[in-house]
DNA sequence: AGGATTTGACCTTA
DNA sequence: TAAGGTCAAATCCT
């Protein structure tokens, strides 16, 4: 097969993932009551084609990436882990590694979040989403009350996660928390082992702590994807049509997509999201959660390179737990080895 | 002792 | 060039 570069590789993603789109929105309208039946196949036929296509090019490209940033960051030491930055001594690194860290933030999948908490309850920040993650930076920011605190991965260096977020509170409310998530988790299985077992607990406990949370996926306002390097639309929607990883299949994680407006055990589904995050373990601490009904989450899913912002909206309880599943939902545009679509006859 | 946090310096981006 | 993001040594915590 001739050689694609990762660059044109991306450039057909994004204009199949548009035409996808496109085709998804002209089956949103279609209505014709004769041919709604061919219409409808006709359709489905177009939307299978595009994501076979884009599961072969997203494997592509997925593969062109990883020999050029991801084998660093694992092979490394002077990668991300902590490259030697003053000495100059040796310019591949810095120039070279450094610069992919730059580049690979550009390329990152980013939403935000807004997370309130209460007063009192001696939190130094906003609830967490399940992952252990590792305070690495604290900036003043121009204009802001309050600085903004770095968080990546705990698994960075252990799994190669690349996964940050930024925190701050807000000038408004010193009650919220923004909270900008980049890039995904790659550590997900044993944060899914967590989740299930505190799934599995929680179904044991009394239902006394139910907060029921609708978590509503509609078009309504909310959440925003930022997929600099892509265009917005073409992320969400096509994740939803095949979910990248077996985690959406499997589990709590399906509730949310299968089951979005029934009643959710709150402390059930999103036990995980109530960690501190000025700790890397799992510090509990829902009971010093004001009430449920208090918490909000405004997820938003945006676009920096695009004028087009697809919502989703949500009624949410604190965390991002559900749209830390975001990740796949963004990540369905990378490749995944567990991908259920069989691409190996394409090479 | 090992891991997490703090914080000033360095680097990239706009 | 300023602002934001990251690194990494020093320090703190368990």
């Amino acid at each position: 097969m001739e050689k694609i570069g990762t660059l044109e590789c991306k450039t057909i993603i994004s204009e199949l993932t548009q035409g996808k789109e496109l085709a998804n929105q002209l089956k949103n309208h279609l209505h014709p009551e004769k041919s709604r039946e061919a219409c409808g196949s006709l359709v489905e036929k177009i939307l299978s084609s595009y994501e076979n296509a884009l599961s072969v090019l997203n494997c592509m490209a997925m593969l062109g990436e990883t020999a050029s940033v991801s084998a660093p960051i694992s092979e490394s030491p002077n990668s991300l882990a902590g490259s030697p930055r003053s000495d100059g001594s040796n310019p591949f690194s810095k120039d070279q590694n450094q610069t992919d860290v730059f580049k690979k933030r550009k390329i990152l999948p980013k939403w935000n979040e807004e997370v309130r908490v209460c007063s009192g309850t001696g939190l130094e920040g906003p609830l967490d989403d399940g992952y252990n993650w590792r305070k690495y930076g604290q900036k003043d920011i121009l204009g802001a009350s309050f600085p903004r605190a770095y968080y990546r991965c705990t698994h960075r260096h252990t799994q190669g996660c690349l996964a940050t977020k930024q925190v701050q509170k807000s000038d408004e409310d010193p009650s919220i928390f923004e909270v900008n998530y980049r890039g995904r988790h790659t550590c997900i299985q044993e944060r899914l082992k967590q989740n299930k077992e505190d799934y599995n607990v929680q179904k044991e406990e009394d239902s006394n702590h139910r907060h029921a949370e609708e978590i509503v996926i509609s078009n309504e306002p909310g959440i925003k994807v930022e997929t600099p390097d892509l265009n917005p639309a073409e992320e969400i929607f096509p994740s939803f049509s095949f979910p990248s990883t077996p985690i959406v299949s499997d589990g709590l994680e399906t509730k949310f997509f299968l089951e979005p407006a029934k009643e959710s055990n709150f402390t059930e589904t999103y036990s995980p999201a109530f960690i501190s995050p000025a700790t890397s373990e799992c510090n509990y601490f829902s009971e010093s959660l004001c009430q449920m009904n208090d918490f909000w989450v405004d997820h938003n899913l945006q676009s920096s390179e695009s004028d087009f912002t697809n919502i989703i909206s949500t009624t949410t309880s604190v965390t991002n737990s559900p749209f830390r599943d975001w990740d796949f939902t963004t990540d369905s545009l990378e490749f995944d080895p567990s991908f259920p679509l069989d691409t190996s006859k394409y090479f």
